[in-house]
RNA sequence: GGAGGGGUGGCCGAGUGGCCGAAGGCAAUCGCCUGCUAAGCGAUUGAACGCUUAAUAGGUGUUCCCCGGGUUCAAAUCCCGGCCCCUCCGCCA
């Protein structure tokens, strides 16, 4: 949630923000429904404040035994008017509430200006591109030569957008998971293994709801989703805690299955496993001081990069511009992995830093020494899209044959297997 | 699924209608004492929102004893609903 002084103190801050990320809402609005709402405040208290001291007269006269009948008549009369100004003030709270979640975290000042992906710069490059003496093919078509891909039958069993991993494949999908978290585990991360259904709060403390509801799965009958990303299990291991100083920056590590439901993007990406239902993704999380955040976004990203420098797989970084940047993000950086069966740069992964935006909303904070408490900053990133990365080695390491070669890195969890064949 | 017990501050734990933001203990911080450490002695130590303020300093008001309703002039305390935890039985992986 953005921060409700900076909007009364500063609210062409928060326009401008709006402005870069080419959105149109009315904060003066908002402002109005602020106001609303402390006038309210401020007429219940010194309305409480009054019946309190009435009531503790009341108890003195009653103890003193002399007749209480005005002074009942009196606080009967108060207590009624308190009755109807708590539901207004219950009212204008929500009010206020329900359309503050909607805003969008205020980006940083040195995200660059743009209104779509097509204005993100590039910033980093490592690698090249693989160079093929025969026309690279796409990964379904190599997935299904090799029988380790089955989208038909997927469909059969679930719907579209779904894929069943067969032989070697589920094997290299398991072994990706292992090798990115033993990677991770390695530097710093805890591993986390957390629950992959989460309650309506834990998806609110994130920012998924409520604006982004269709995106998601939801259990009938219990208030339970279908965890779109492992950020919102994990970020909320913490809701409402007040973190110790020298616990931070923590740094968590964690393998689930993503539910999404897809819900913009008919027609996008129908083809292949670019684009699921479900997909198995490794996600690093942290929480730290809010000095720290901007330092520890360029770790996350050095993390990121590691699994596809480890493998062997060309990308390359861009910031994503004000316009393209996601709704609770402050900036974010996204890993282009390159796919030669579409000739074109691929997202794998995101990184963002959601300065205090995720933290207000779930209400993480930390004890700053000899201080009361602060909101610390989170961050998240995946490391990396499991499903996308299987989809990476499939065409950059594609052979003349049909078949593909096996990442050094991911041998040793293949059970010493070099290379992907239709045998 | 059946039966019972329980959710109070950083932790433990008292509190069956007003004098309770909450006894007592632990922990922590500061000070005294001390060759050092421990012990001992004294003091301090919850959060949110609002008003005030340059201020996340100070002052001040309100709210908060799992959550939501109700009774009452007044609720941590009484009543109803929900959520969660524990124990036993059943069932299951």
């Amino acid at each position: 949630m953005i921060d409700p002084k900076l909007l009364r103190k500063n609210p062409d801050a928060v326009r401008d923000s709006l402005r870069r990320r080419r959105m149109d809402m009315d904060v003066q609005a908002l402002i109005c429904k602020d106001e609303t709402r402390r006038d309210l405040q401020k007429r219940g208290d010194d309305l409480r404040s009054h019946q309190k001291r009435r009531s503790e007269e009341l108890a003195r006269a009653m103890r003193m035994k002399v007749n209480t009948d005005t002074l009942r008549a009196e606080l009967r009369d108060l207590s009624a008017q308190i009755g109807a100004l708590e539901e207004e003030q219950r009212k204008a709270d929500a009010e206020f509430e329900s359309e503050a979640l909607l805003y969008p975290n205020v980006l940083l000042p040195d995200v660059p200006d743009g209104a779509t992906g097509d204005d993100n710069p590039v910033v980093a490059t490592w690698g090249e591109k693989p160079a093929f003496a025969f026309p690279p093919k796409p990964h379904w078509d190599i997935g299904e030569r090799l029988g380790i891909l089955d989208f038909e039958r997927a469909a059969k069993i679930a719907r579209s957008r779904f894929t069943a991993l067969l032989g070697a494949g589920a094997r290299m999908e398991r072994a990706l998971i292992s090798f990115m978290m033993d990677l991770h585990a390695g530097r710093g991360y805890t591993e986390v293994w957390p629950p992959f259904l989460i309650n309506a709060a834990s998806l609110t403390g994130t920012g998924q709801l409520p604006k982004f509801r269709a995106d998601l799965f939801k259990c009938e009958d219990v208030d339970l989703w279908l965890a779109p990303t492992a950020e919102v299990p994990v970020t909320n291991l913490h809701a409402g805690e007040i973190l110790s100083e020298e616990a931070l920056p923590i740094r968590y590590a964690a393998y689930t299955p993503c539910f999404r439901a897809e819900a913009g993007a008919a027609g996008k990406d129908t083809r292949g496993m670019i684009r699921q239902h479900q997909f198995d993704k490794v996600e690093l999380v942290k929480f730290c001081r809010p000095e720290e955040s901007e330092a520890e976004l360029e770790g996350l990203r050095a993390d990121a990069e590691e699994v596809l420098r480890r493998l062997g797989l060309h990308y390359r970084v861009v910031v994503l511009s004000s316009g393209d940047t996601g709704f609770a993000s402050a900036k974010t950086y996204d890993l282009e992995v390159w796919l030669p069966g579409q000739n074109a740069y691929r997202e794998i992964s995101s990184c963002s830093t959601f300065t205090d935006f995720q933290a207000r909303r779930a209400m993480i904070r930390y004890r700053p020494k000899g201080g009361s408490p602060a909101l610390v900053h989170t961050l998240n990133g995946s490391g990396l899209a499991v499903g996308r990365t299987l989809v990476a080695i499939l065409e950059n390491f594609q052979q003349a044959d049909g078949s593909v070669m096996v990442p050094d890195a991911l041998r040793g969890y293949m059970g010493g297997l070099d290379r992907l064949t239709s045998a």
